[in-house]
RNA sequence: GGGCGAGUGGCGGAAUUGGUAUACGCACAUGGCUUAGGACCAUGCACCGCAAGGUUUGGGAGUUCGAGUCUCCCCUCGCCCACCA
């Protein structure tokens, strides 16, 4: 008889064992295969850890522990991301040095993370504020600073007054500080710049080769913010100043009928306005709102012309007015930009409210090759564009007429084609669009008391076979909207009758309805009254450039006007500098005969001195400035008097390259050894969630310099990504202080036990999702952990062959499964199998062997201990991962479904080979079967191998 | 407004990718064992129905012998980005 289960005594004692005999060690045996997994490493916080933070720790615990058994070198390490503004601001209010604090923190999550069992090798740990650490995040600046990535900038910076610090764009939560919620304000200051837009087109090439989550791979490239297009120039009349804009669709520069500049913009000021008080008194406006109001879409557009100021539209020469309007940012682009109201909505709500003009130069084109029927019909029709005939093109009309007492729409069904759309028809010669929308309405339909409401502004080209004509044709058709006033008809041609039918359709039965492809953009118009053409088309109202593709039209028309293609960002440059206390010294010398000076790479690190004040100055420099003994130094290539820079670097500095030391986290000599490197790099699969996104741009940046500066071999840091989806309280809430409803994972382990911890986060949910913890819920691992303790007593010396089907699926799968971060799956086909197992009554020892060992990497104290009573000397987690037998995986008899018209009517055992003709038989051997079978005439019988039996009976 | 994703029992969630929907677990119910139990064991548990049977994966249509899964329309929710020219 086993004793009963007690968690606190085997887990403590197997941690020790492990911790004593190195058990995880890691070793860089480059004759196996390696395996790096890595979690998104913690800041230290003071709140210490909550439930929700080992999540990702414990599925890349599984992930390493499973690697391992397959044979794999694993490198599974942890460290501390610990500089940084939380441990700054308890230093300042409790005079605490930050150091104190930290080191503190850090020994707070070493103990919660013991209690857990992972398996990392400490041998390794890393701390971003250990100067043996930063003196390598220092060195990686002046490699930087030496190829001019580097550089210094006055331009006006985000600054948090209460932070006191510069932040980067990506430090904003919108337009406040993302850390204190305070609203930034611009500042100039000497700021220290990373130019990671250098690198934006490889960071967006390469996306391509990662195994990651579509969604992060998305937000990448959302915040990389590519965008192609032109810069073109405005010349302003009477004046020699220009206005340069950048717009990604020079092909609608016809169509400009205005232009804005930014409030921010330079020549606001500088222009000869006659408005100037008016003016003036808008772009304070405009400043003295908060950013946020200002930048809310959703608001009305607001601005001022600048009276006695034209640009003149470089394609057709007319003069346009300009204005100052928020709408347009000074950050992006030039700050300026063309407004083409008729293709773009915000220039088209502005120019409503401004009564500017809308041109429209941008008309859909519906080009109905066979390719696009196809895909968007699954078939043709015969009217598809013959690939070698004219077109024959023709003006016409389509009219939509509503009938308002129901909203319904008038459509016409063709007989002969399948053809579903509305009445069009060709305009005749010097036929006024309206008199020949109803001619056609009255001629194919009838209906003759038409109210006119309104045409509309688009007009859409439509390139199609004529079946009749047996032509190519091209309609360019303009709409007209009706309301239907009565019921009243005259009567129809007999062979418009016999052609079609007409039906009248509900608004959102059209698009299924209509089988026309230009169908689809009709709804479209219908449903929005004020529908703005924004995408792609056929150029008009454009000179020599009408009838032209607009994709072509780009480039042509930038020509024209001496403009130049051109490639933007929404991502800017890293603004690197913080005026804070808590960060690496940026390793620069300023003086005044050299300038910048890198500090020499033997000098590294840059330590960060001791200060007695860990206030910021508030003036713009960090407390280091008031340090002169520190500050004052030499030039190191003249020997003159120098100063040093007093700026430090951002939290984000660190953590961009910490997955490399790692490897080596012992070197003096270089930041990783590059042997080392060549093993270990890339990390494998990387988990983390959160604030991924600025992190893993910062990363990859960092990463494909070090690239380009030899330092490692591979163009990526992360081969493969896992999202983790987090866990809230049990009152749905994030877990906070403030809330008051953080679980401490100690509570936990000291109530259920690690095993039970550890299995019920990874069964919890899918590991991506966001789920909220249940103190309920988990007794139901903590009962299958016991069950697994006690099923050691049905172990027996024979093996028990009704296990095999069932032992093999579940090797397959938790194999399977772990690979693929579906532990929730996995865990419960351990459940499954356990409960086979119970039922079973015995079990033999090789096989429990085997469910031990796929059991280990989720509750390894556990599987330890009962392994280790099974007679094995060494670990569980060193023993080799169990093989299944696909042979054995195949059940010997299966039970197959049979339906009858598509009910399931019975069930019947069949051999996994068993053929159709056997299965059909044995299937209407079926009593229950026989019975639905027996009312009508077998019309078909289908038999899918092992899965089911299908009868299709037509009832007599 | 844009992008991405998701809607399955009272709850967390499964479903070999088009093949018996609701696995596994929680909660709940009944019974057992217990001095006791927030321990353990057994049975039941989508819905309607005494049953035969019928209905059900947000709603509606379609393709198919067969749809949670594929196609179209509509509804709801979540996340990220948001006047990016």
């Amino acid at each position: 008889m086993a004793s009963g289960y007690d968690p606190k005594e085997i887990e403590k004692k197997w941690q020790e064992v492990w911790a004593a005999t190195k058990l995880y060690a890691t070793t860089d045996d480059s004759n196996k295969p390696k395996t790096y997994v890595l979690d998104m490493f913690p800041y230290p916080s003071g709140e210490g850890l909550h439930v929700g933070h080992p999540k990702g720790y414990i599925a890349t615990d599984v992930y390493a522990r499973h690697m391992r058994m397959r044979g794999h070198s694993v490198l599974h390490p942890m460290g501390w991301d610990a500089f940084g503004l939380p441990a700054e601001n308890f230093a300042i209010k409790t005079k605490i040095h930050p150091r104190v604090a930290v080191e503190k923190n850090i020994a707070r999550f070493k103990e919660q993370l013991a209690g857990i069992g992972f398996d990392y090798d400490w041998s390794r740990e890393i701390n971003t504020t250990d100067p043996a650490y930063y003196t390598w995040t220092q060195w990686i600046f002046l490699q930087m600073f030496k190829k001019g990535l580097a550089f210094q900038s006055n331009e006006p910076i985000n600054w948090c007054p209460s932070c006191m610090t510069g932040l980067a764009n990506e430090d904003l939560d919108g337009t406040v500080c993302e850390r204190c919620g305070t609203e930034v304000e611009k500042k100039s200051l000497p700021q220290w710049v990373l130019k990671i837009t250098a690198y934006a087109d490889r960071m967006l090439a390469d996306l391509d080769s990662l195994r990651w989550p579509e969604h992060i791979k998305e937000a990448q490239r959302n915040w990389i913010g590519r965008s192609e297009g032109a810069h073109i120039e405005f010349s302003i009349a009477g004046s020699d100043k220009k206005i340069k804009v950048f717009t990604t669709r020079p092909d609608t520069l016809f169509g400009a009928t205005y232009m804005v500049l930014a409030p921010e913009h330079a020549l606001v000021k500088e222009l000869p306005i006659s408005n100037r008080a008016d003016v003036d008194a808008y772009v304070a406006s405009a400043s003295a709102k908060s950013e946020i109001e200002r930048t809310d879409a959703g608001k009305d557009k607001t601005g001022v012309e600048l009276k006695g100021v034209k640009a003149m539209n470089p394609a057709n020469k007319e003069e346009i007015p300009v204005y100052v309007a928020d709408y347009v940012l000074g950050g992006y682009g030039t700050g300026a930009i063309m407004a083409v109201p008729a293709h773009d909505e915000r220039d088209y709500e502005f120019a409503k409210k401004f009564n500017i003009p809308i041109v429209q130069v941008i008309e859909p084109k519906f080009f109905g090759s066979k390719e696009v029927i196809e895909k968007k019909f699954g078939t043709t029709r015969g009217d598809e564009v013959r690939p070698d005939m004219e077109f024959v093109r023709r003006e016409a009309v389509c009219a939509v007429v509503r009938n308002p007492k129901d909203d319904t729409y008038l459509c016409v069904s063709w007989k002969s084609n399948h053809m579903n759309g509305l009445v069009t028809g060709g305009i005749e010669a010097g036929e006024d669009i309206v008199e020949a929308a109803r001619r056609e309405v009255a001629e194919e339909t009838g209906y003759k008391n038409l109210k006119f409401v309104r045409t509309s502004p688009v007009a859409i080209n439509t390139f199609f076979y004529h079946r009749v004509k047996k032509q190519n044709r091209w309609a360019h058709f303009t709409f007209v909207f009706f309301d239907l006033e009565n019921d009243e008809c005259q009567a129809i041609d007999e062979q418009e009758t016999a052609l079609h039918e007409i039906v009248w359709k509900k608004k959102e039965e059209l698009k299924s309805f209509f089988t026309v492809f230009e169908g689809d953009f009709v709804v479209d118009l219908l449903n929005d009254r004020e529908y703005v053409h924004t995408g792609p088309g056929m150029l008009s109202n454009s000179g020599t450039f009408n009838r032209l593709d607009s994709e072509e039209a780009k480039k042509k028309i930038t020509e024209l006007v001496g403009g130049v293609l051109t490639t933007t960002y929404k991502l800017k440059d890293w603004v690197f500098s913080r005026q804070r206390y808590w960060g690496e010294p940026i390793p620069i010398i300023h003086c005044e005969k050299c300038g910048a000076v890198g500090v020499p790479e033997k000098d590294l690190p840059v330590l960060l001195p001791e200060v007695t004040s860990y206030e910021p100055s508030g003036t713009g420099e960090s407390p280091l400035a008031t340090i002169a003994e520190w500050v004052n130094t030499t030039c190191p290539e003249c020997n003159g008097p120098a100063k040093r820079e007093t700026n430090t670097m951002p939290q984000w500095a660190g953590s961009s390259w910490y997955y490399l030391r790692f490897i080596d986290p012992q070197n003096s000599e270089a930041l990783v050894a590059k042997d080392k490197e060549k093993f270990w790099a890339p990390v494998d699969v990387y988990v983390g969630g959160d604030h991924a996104v600025r992190h893993l741009i910062y990363a990859r940046f960092w990463h494909k310099f070090l690239y380009d500066i030899g330092s490692v071999s591979t163009i990526e840091p992360f081969a493969r990504l896992e999202f983790l989806g987090f866990i809230l309280a049990e009152d749905g809430r994030k877990m906070s202080k403030r809330h008051g409803n953080i679980i401490d994972p100690q509570t936990v382990v000291a109530e259920y036990g690690a095993d039970t911890f550890r299995v019920y986060e990874m069964f919890m949910g899918p590991f991506e999702n966001t789920v909220a913890w249940s103190t309920t819920s988990i007794v139901g691992t903590k009962r299958f952990i016991k069950r697994v303790w006690k099923a050691a007593e049905l172990v027996q010396d024979a093996p028990a062959t009704d296990l095999d089907t069932p032992l093999h699926q579940t090797i397959k799968k938790v194999g399977d499964d772990i690979e693929t971060f579906k532990f929730n799956t996995a865990v419960s086909q351990m459940m499954i199998f356990l409960n086979e197992l119970e039922k079973s009554g015995s079990i033999g020892k090789e096989q429990w062997q085997s469910f031990l060992q796929l059991l280990a990497p989720f509750a390894p104290h556990v599987t330890e201990e009962l392994w280790a009573r099974l007679g094995n000397a060494s670990s569980v987690h060193l023993s080799q991962w169990p093989q299944f037998d696909e042979k054995k995986i195949l059940a010997s008899v299966v039970e197959v479904a049979v339906q009858v018209n598509g009910k399931v009517r019975g069930s019947v055992l069949l051999h996994p080979d068993a053929t159709e003709a056997q299965a059909l038989s044995a299937a209407r051997a079926d009593t229950n079967v026989a019975k639905w079978l027996s009312g009508g005439s077998e019309k078909k019988a289908v038999y899918v191998k092992g899965r089911i039996v299908s009868f299709v009976v037509e009832q007599s």
